[in-house]
DNA sequence: CTATCATACTACAATGTGTAGTATATAAGG
DNA sequence: CCTTATATACTACACATTGTAGTATGATAG
């Protein structure tokens, strides 16, 4: 369930999908897993889509492990369920975390100056839950 | 002179550009200017590359703004020498900070979480680095 | 004044992503 | 029982990025 490339300018899960796989892949995380024709049919409310242009991205998805399929029904009522692998939360944090690590394993105090450049401007709030984790892991070292 | 992809599992430049862009990088960092011929032969020494090749990735470069090019001579006397626009340490840097900075205003306190474990696994003293800056930032803020 | 050299232009392959046309298989409905 | 609607598969193409290289151009060294 990796993630090869980050956009590093996108927004959101823009950032880890082109756009339309990450549209896909919200709707799938907002429900109990769709067919590909729910999700055709609610993408072309905004912008005409066809059905084989979501297919194709969605089985792309399934390739990379995002999604799985479950087959319900049979012939033309066969409506394949696609539902996420992981949920939003895991996913973001398994992404955030490779490249979190691969970036402070390898520009160690640099990333974490700007890091903490980043929170000055972003989060009073988040300087506290990183002073207590920094005491914490103090705390371990010690004993 | 920013970078538009990252490459999650990269190693070092690769991080940011392709490999033979990153090779051709690194060596014009660590000179003060190569014409096409010279990295070419330098390339050359470990894996057979065209000069067309080396000409063609360069030209790339440079129309991305990474590199400059000083032309020196006229007719076939003319060799440009091409150029890093900035430092390794300058382009690090900002490559680094967008990534982090775009990481810690979507994602705030999931990136700070998975930021401390990496640096538990990874170096003892980035901790001591990372408790002084959050001091300093203490101190700038009562003020 | 021609042959050599630096460079430009063009082109093609591979990969990732968005898009869509056509084919196939099967059940629904008369 | 047969036609047709439907879901899905297969195939194809466009565009961007990157690596690679053939051919053309232009100017000077000799």
């Amino acid at each position: 369930m990796k993630i090869k490339k980050l956009n590093v300018g996108g927004e959101g899960l823009n950032r880890f999908f082109g756009p339309l796989e990450a549209k896909i892949m919200d709707l799938l995380w907002s429900s109990e897993g769709m067919s590909i024709k729910e999700v055709q049919s609610i993408l072309n409310k905004d912008n005409p889509i066809s059905i084989n242009a979501v297919t194709t991205v969605m089985n792309r998805l399934l390739e990379k492990g995002h999604l799985t399929k479950a087959l319900v029904g049979t012939g033309r009522t066969q409506a394949a369920r696609f539902s996420t692998v992981q949920s939003k939360e895991q996913f973001l944090s398994e992404q955030t975390k490779a490249v979190s690590q691969g970036l402070i394993q390898e520009y160690g105090s640099l990333v974490v100056s700007h890091m903490i450049d980043a929170l000055e401007d972003v989060d009073q709030e988040m300087i506290a839950k990183l002073e207590h984790k920094l005491s914490e892991i103090k705390k371990r070292n010690k004993q």
